[in-house]
RNA sequence: GGGCGAUUAGCUCAGUGGGAGAGCGCUUCCUUCACACGGAAGAAGUCACAGGUUCAAAUCCUGUAUCGCCCA
């Protein structure tokens, strides 16, 4: 006999569990044997704690590798962070200021030294955290992006890419984010749409030109006109055809700027003539370069305006705003501003508005690497679930546009471009140079950094050694499953398919899930700095582990987003709590002398419950394969709660009181479904069940370590017993029907009945004769008639069950009015449906075209129904007597 | 402007051609020796709207409305 606490306490198991996996190294994977799984975990950010959507992830690739792990196949799953390099620059920063100084007043090499030490003292709270939840990552094998190995494959993509002519340098319009002072790539600008205005300004012409005197442009950023080199009109647009070629006189400033035509310039929008700041937009960058205008940058990298603003120098871009547009309405030459939606950027780090703005930066020529990466998705090598985020990639990939990677920070891999002052060479290399190769002059490398995310795209190969030719990517690569928050597809997903094919010349991974964004009760996003989050420590501290896992993957459907709810944390709690139960009942009737041995089926409900568990262990299977978690979850939960401890154990119950072989039988048969039943809970929830099954007293064959390494069912599918079945679904039917009288007649649970049964022939009163036990065990009744036409009882409440009548004496208690109303309610429903039965059954269509066994179920239905209205006619005749 | 998703019970959501479901909440009853984080019995829905396809539509198609996300 095994004594458990009577609830589930989560935190008494889960440290200590955890521990065991630990100490028994089931967490590692060597290379092996056989066809590998491997996971590679989006790398958190360093600085990052656990969120929503971590806790999401990473329960969705636990379950994906552990049931992979107990299938036998070699199974690793990857682990580590990237360096974050503005998040991390910025906390170290942040510090700084906190004793009043700031990076420059350090120097690099100490703010790099202060950003490991940072890292040494936070970076791995997130991975504690991964432990806390049960992730079964091997933690032996952390990485970072910015481990020594990792900087090398970094520098050796890098100056392979320029080598080829991929990464370039060129002065182009990037965003700008005056806090970090870095630019970003066009992926980590978030638009938003925000009020603004439309200002339409004058600008005079030098000269008058066909009656106009002047040309109306407008602008939802005034301050731009500071660093106008031209307006430019459509060719053809009739209005302006005079102008072309005409001199403008910019107000405040008075510089004189021409008048360009150009193709891309739309007649319908505003006035159809637009001012040309080609410094500080990307359209009208373009449209300088083809006209030859000027690009005049007029901000600081602070976003104040710079010495070319003239006299509106020094100010910030929002002060000068208001003082343009105050100025030039006060010269008289404000021509009306409108109320204005338009789109803003915002950096992805700190929301600041972004400026496009001129710059020197490096970029990646990304057509080349997306050609094969659409490739390999259109083949069907990588496969997107749900599917339809495959569109959205390749609408991404097929527009894609050049990657800016150069980033005006400190903290990351420094661009190893060498440039020589002394001849104005550059050159890129895998070691520090100091000597110029062609003038012998000295060198200096590029003060930038990289983007995060170029580090980041290499992930599924530098974790596993590369650029080294290491027998674990000989192995392990490509990876098997790849999961992640779709707001990463481009900045990621897309990036590691280009790369890989690229340098290993084949894709990362097999299968992309993306999956739900969780959003709040409210359907906003969860944001830390909104106070919208949920903690998933905090759920955890509640609920469990396994209650926050469960929950979630209840949560998880095709849906884009889940509306979070905790209601299904309490439900997940309260399962693993009725696990628990379940198992402490079976383990409390297991006396000492007790033999394991296999599962023997000797009445209709053995035969029942492993049919059933059959069922549930080829939908586990299929559903985990097609990556479906929510189904998944409802199935174990479906069978376990409502299959198993709601009428199997139920029904096990007085065969237990018997006593001798009866007994063992009905425990190997509660051991055995429990068994099977928690090994395919595992994945979801691991610790619950690693705590009980290390208690089962299981027959040698299917012993192991930990349930964490034991064998993935198979082979249940003989048990199937569609007979067995049926059988039961009639059983319960009986039941609850009994269980309903009682109800329906506020009868206590202890009063004692007898039931009279009407069946429909010999087979029938067998059936009820064999099956009388487990009825007697499930309602509590004391005796029973069956035959086919024994009389109703006097005073007796009355059901029908197919071809069944049920009476159950109630003597003087039953008010005949009620149930005379109850029988013609339910009459009324079952002819209704018996009708529509009916008359699809006329329908000529129906029989020439529908399926077969659809229309034999039709009329086994209807039959049934019949029988059904038959029998309840009959009674509400009775019920007069 | 283009694309994607959602709209089913009071709430949160499953169900993707053939008898409308779950969890929570609600009503009534039960502390019976696995579990009150429990058990039993109930009430509760024009499956957003309008057309169409089909023998048959919550499910497929078209359109509309509302909400959300992405891209430009």
């Amino acid at each position: 006999m095994t004594q458990l606490p009577p609830a589930y306490d989560p935190s008494a198991v889960e440290g200590r569990v955890f521990a065991r996996w630990a100490d028994g190294r089931y967490f590692e994977q060597p290379v092996a044997d056989g066809h590998p799984f491997t996971v590679v975990i989006p790398p958190p950010n360093v600085t990052g704690s656990l969120h929503m959507g971590h806790a999401l992830n990473n329960t969705i690739q636990d379950v994906v590798v552990r049931r992979a792990r107990m299938t036998g196949r070699p199974t690793r799953w990857i682990v580590g962070t990237d360096h974050a390099g503005i998040a991390t620059q910025n906390k170290v920063e942040q510090k700084l200021a906190a004793e009043g100084l700031s990076r420059h007043d350090v120097g690099r090499e100490r703010f790099v030294e202060l950003c490991w030490e940072w890292r040494r003292e936070h970076g791995n709270i997130i991975i504690e955290q991964l432990k806390r939840m049960g992730c079964s990552c091997d933690y032996g094998d952390e990485h970072f992006t910015m481990d020594p190995g990792y900087q090398r494959a970094v520098r050796t993509v890098f100056v392979d890419w320029f080598e080829q002519g991929l990464i370039y340098r060129g002065e182009r319009i990037i965003n700008w984010c005056p806090r970090c002072a870095t630019a970003l790539s066009d992926i980590e600008v978030e638009h938003e749409e925000l009020d603004g205005h439309l200002w339409h300004f004058r600008y005079p012409l030098k000269r008058a030109v066909g009656g106009h005197d002047h040309v109306v442009v407008a602008t939802t950023r005034p301050e731009t006109m500071l660093g106008d080199t031209c307006v430019a009109v459509h060719p053809g647009d009739e209005r302006y055809t005079d102008l072309v070629g005409a001199t403008i006189v910019l107000p405040l400033i008075d510089r004189e700027i021409p008048v360009v035509a150009d193709e891309h310039v739309d007649p319908a929008f505003g006035t159809g003539a637009v001012k040309v700041t080609p410094a500080h937009d990307p359209n009208d960058f373009e449209i300088a370069e083809r006209h030859g205008c000027e690009k005049l940058n007029i901000l600081n990298a602070d976003a104040t305006v710079s010495e070319a603003g003239g006299r509106y120098a020094g100010l910030d871009r929002y002060a000068a705003r208001e003082r343009i547009v105050a100025d030039m309405e006060a010269a008289g030459l404000l021509a009306g501003a409108e109320e204005h939606v338009h789109a803003v950027g915002h950096c992805y780090r700190c929301r600041t508005v972004v400026e496009p703005w001129l710059s020197d930066q490096w970029f990646v020529d990304m057509k080349p690497l997306a050609a094969p990466a659409i490739e390999v998705v259109r083949d069907g090598k990588v496969v997107f679930h749900p599917r339809r985020w495959e569109n959205v990639y390749h609408h991404w990939m097929e527009n894609i546009r050049d990657w800016c990677v150069s980033r005006q920070l400190w903290w990351g891999h420094q661009i190893p471009v060498f440039y020589c002052d002394a001849c104005g060479t550059h050159a890129a290399s895998m070691e520090d140079i100091t000597e110029c190769a062609q003038c012998g002059g000295p060198l200096r490398q590029d003060p930038d950094v990289l983007d995060t995310w170029f580090s980041s795209q290499l992930w599924p190969f530098a974790t596993l050694g590369w650029p080294d030719d290491t027998r674990e990517i000989a192995y392990f690569y490509p990876t098997t499953v790849l999961s992640t928050a779709r707001d990463i597809l481009f900045l990621w997903v897309a990036r590691m398919i280009m790369s890989g094919l690229s340098f290993r010349d084949d894709i990362p991974f097999e299968d992309v899930i993306i999956h739900p964004t969780v959003f709040n009760a409210e359907g906003r996003r969860m944001s830390k700095s909104l106070g919208t989050g949920v903690d998933p420590l905090d759920l955890m501290e509640h609920y469990g582990a396994d209650g926050m896992r469960f929950g979630l993957m209840l949560q998880v459907t095709g849906s884009q987003d889940i509306r979070f709810s905790e209601e299904k944390l309490v439900s997940s709690r309260n399962f693993a709590n009725k696990i628990w139960n379940a198992s402490r009942f079976v383990l409390m009737n297991v006396d000492d002398d007790y033999v394991p041995g296999e599962p023997k089926v000797e009445t209709v409900a053995d035969a029942w419950i492993l049919s059933r568990l059959a069922e549930l262990s080829a939908r586990v299977d299929e559903g985990l394969e097609a990556y479906e978690f929510g189904e998944t979850a409802r199935a174990l939960y479906d069978f376990f709660w409502n299959e198993f401890c709601d009428w199997y154990i139920e029904l096990a119950k007085p065969r237990l009181a018997g006593g001798g072989d009866v007994r063992t039988t009905v425990l190997r048969n509660l051991t055995f479904v429990l068994d099977r039943a928690l090994r395919l809970l595992h994945p979801m929830m691991p610790f619950v069940t690693e705590e009980i099954w290390s208690r089962l007293p299981l027959a040698e064959a299917d012993r192991a370590e930990a349930l964490m390494v034991a064998a993935w069912p198979t082979g249940l599918e003989a048990y199937r017993n569609e007979d067995a079945e049926r059988s039961t679904a009639r059983l319960i039917e009986l039941a609850v029907g009994v269980r309903a009288v009682r109800a329906r007649y506020g009868l206590s649970p202890k009063q004692g009945l007898s039931v009279v049964f009407r069946t429909s022939g010999d087979a029938d009163n067998a059936w009820v004769r064999e099956e009388f036990g487990h009825m007697q065990s499930l309602v509590r009744v004391e005796g029973f008639t069956a035959g086919t036409d024994v009389e109703k009882p006097p005073h007796a409440a009355v059901f029908v069950a197919g071809d069944m009548t049920v009476f159950v004496p109630l003597e003087g208690l039953v008010d005949f009015a009620a149930e005379r109303a109850r029988i013609g309610a339910e009459l009324a429903r079952v002819t209704e449906e018996l009708s529509r039965v009916t008359k699809k059954l006329g329908n000529e269509g129906y029989l020439t075209k529908a399926a077969p066994d659809i229309i034999d179920k039709d009329r086994a239905r209807a039959e049934d129904l019949s029988a059904t209205v038959a029998r309840l006619t009959m009674q509400q005749g009775e019920l007069l007597e």
